[in-house]
DNA sequence: ACCTCCGGGGGCATCGATGACATAGAATTC
DNA sequence: GAATTCTATGTCATCGATGCCCCCGGAGGT
């Protein structure tokens, strides 16, 4: 009760006020088809009158495109992500797509969830950032030709793109700077050797010692977590178990973080006793003491190349995926120095 | 061509191989109504083997309700944000609404299009956290009996409510915290004082040194930007401008991390020459040199009962909105202590 | 004067799922 | 055994926007 003016306020409520059609409304919104200036200006008076907004669920049943896309995520709250998704979302928005944000929390049962919600929301494409996979909804995915891009893993196929991070690069890039330096004993320690991502960085790290002619010790290796806890243990191990190293490399940020932290309970100091180098370059690290020395790679940079991917392929500008690379780059700041006796 | 079996895929395809109408196949899969067991069972088997999902947006139309739950922040970068959205996402998935994620960047302009969207998905319930604000749309929300839920700003009328952060409690506790240590000359460093949750914190601040029987010398307090930026240039002024002060409060911890720095370049000592205390605790300040004392304000939380308040109205329990209280802690790490000479 | 063309605009089926209503049998009641 | 109730299922309008098809009337051609 109490109805006034209100009924439903669709384009048939427009159309009675304008005096024309439905399908005159329809045409007019959309630009599509010839409207007399005048017609068309009654149209948009009445629909700006009411405040009307075009129901994007009618729109996305009858054209069979959604303007939506999926975005997949392990763990917003790993640092990584929200510059990630900021410029991921950003672009969408520019090209009026809108975002369903989901998160598969490292799970692959949610995943699975995660996946089957795009499928029913009907998204015109997904990008998909996770370590889990469920390969057989992915497969659907792609079955029913929706356009699909995997960032950091995941295969190149038919409406698939891969964009890749130069890990290896990277990590060379650090190897490098502190062999440069006159580091010879330098550790490593790596994220969660179930990561691909994280087995890549190893092995890039592996491969850049052995360019150096430097043979890899296997005690100078440890498995971190990709944490600061993770970090900080490891180190400590390295610390305690013989002779240290001058230099560690860390497979990202807060494994270095962590690492500072047990250099100094040990009453050492960066980077007079060792050096250290991180990786990603997360914002934080110019406020590390000392701040970090570190491999950036810009979150930034994986998100818009996403979309731009995604794009491309909803395009069908491309049916065959693409590989972009993500480039990386040192930034050296106060965390690596000679080592003291060279 | 080459179509086989593949058609559209939809109700009327199950009902098809069920051999039975496609208002059976909704009772079966939606449980609602009676149907015979042994129909349901070959309606499930139609269904799974088909790989069949439901049109969301037929769905969404017909019921009037999307499943989706609107968030807009600033932006996700902002430390904070990270893990309110994940809560908030977390909740909404477990209740099958899906969420859309759009950020404001700072610009009502953008907030105007973000609201507009929300109207055109149809989304059940919008929750928003962000110092810029579009009223007219948000009228217009609310107009059409979207629940709303505002996080840290806004009013609460009709289906809306209003999560509101406990800044007055948290930051007493802080003054309290050095005060008890034996603190007298108490500087704060403010947020952009044009947020609404800036001014909040640093009236709270001038409040609890009023309790003490502290009058606040306006020297003391200096405008930041929430950034450590902001945080390193406010410190370097106090300690510039005459006899610094024992304590520095800070309104959030990325600007208690600045003016960790700036403490550090002017060869002082935290907490020995300066104890400082942080604001939000977000998951870093534990890993700052020294470990920050910071008041502990679980973003997590925000998040949570923001979701928690938007399904209530979205259920239509309370058709006035309420108020919530998300609780403050301090945590005292060693970035605090007594100061030089009593 | 008649036919053709075309700009402008209306009618209606359509997308996929739902639910109110209708109906055919079976089960229950008197 | 007829009347009455269920129970299980089918029919069909509906949600809002789109786009195909058709129609009307005026301009231009012969």
């Amino acid at each position: 009760m109490e109805e006034d003016g209100e009924r439903q306020l669709n384009i048939g409520e427009i159309a009675r006020r304008a005096n024309v059609s439905t399908a005159t409304v329809s045409r007019t919104l959309n630009q599509s088809g010839a409207v007399r200036p005048e017609t068309a200006r009654k149209v948009w008076r009445a629909a700006t009158a009411l405040n009307y907004y075009p129901n994007s669920h009618a729109r996305a049943l009858v054209s069979g495109r959604s303007r939506l896309l999926g975005l997949i995520v392990s763990d917003i709250t790993n640092p990584f992500f929200p510059e990630l998704i900021h410029s991921f979302e950003s672009l969408a928005t520019q090209h009026q797509y809108d975002v369903i944000l989901t998160s598969t929390d490292y799970q692959t049962l949610r995943m699975t969830g995660c996946v089957r919600r795009m499928l029913e929301r009907k998204v015109d494409g997904v990008a998909i950032m996770t370590s889990e996979m469920d390969l057989g909804l992915i497969k659907e995915l792609a079955r029913r030709g929706v356009p699909l891009v995997f960032m950091d893993v995941g295969r190149v196929g038919a409406r698939m793109s891969h964009v890749l991070i130069d890990y290896a690069n990277g990590i060379r890039q650090a190897v490098d700077h502190v062999v440069d330096l006159g580091h010879k004993r330098i550790a490593f320690i790596t994220g969660p050797l179930d990561l691909h991502s994280a087995r890549t960085r190893r092995q890039a790290f592996l491969d850049g010692l052995r360019a150096h002619g430097i043979k890899g010790d296997p005690k100078l290796i440890r498995e971190g977590t990709h944490t600061a806890e993770g970090g900080q243990q490891a180190m400590a191990a390295l610390l305690r178990a013989g002779k240290p190293p001058t230099a560690v490399a860390c497979s990202n940020d807060w494994t270095a973080i962590g690492a500072l932290h047990a250099i100094d309970a040990a009453g050492l100091r960066v980077p007079d006793d060792i050096s250290i180098v991180g990786f990603d370059d997360i914002p934080l690290a110019s406020y590390t003491n000392p701040p970090l020395t570190s491999v950036r790679m810009s979150a930034g940079d994986v998100g818009s190349m996403a979309f731009d991917a995604l794009f491309r392929l909803i395009g069908g500008d491309r049916l065959e995926g693409d590989v972009y690379q993500v480039p990386t780059k040192l930034v050296v700041r106060q965390s690596t120095g000679k080592p003291k006796r060279a």
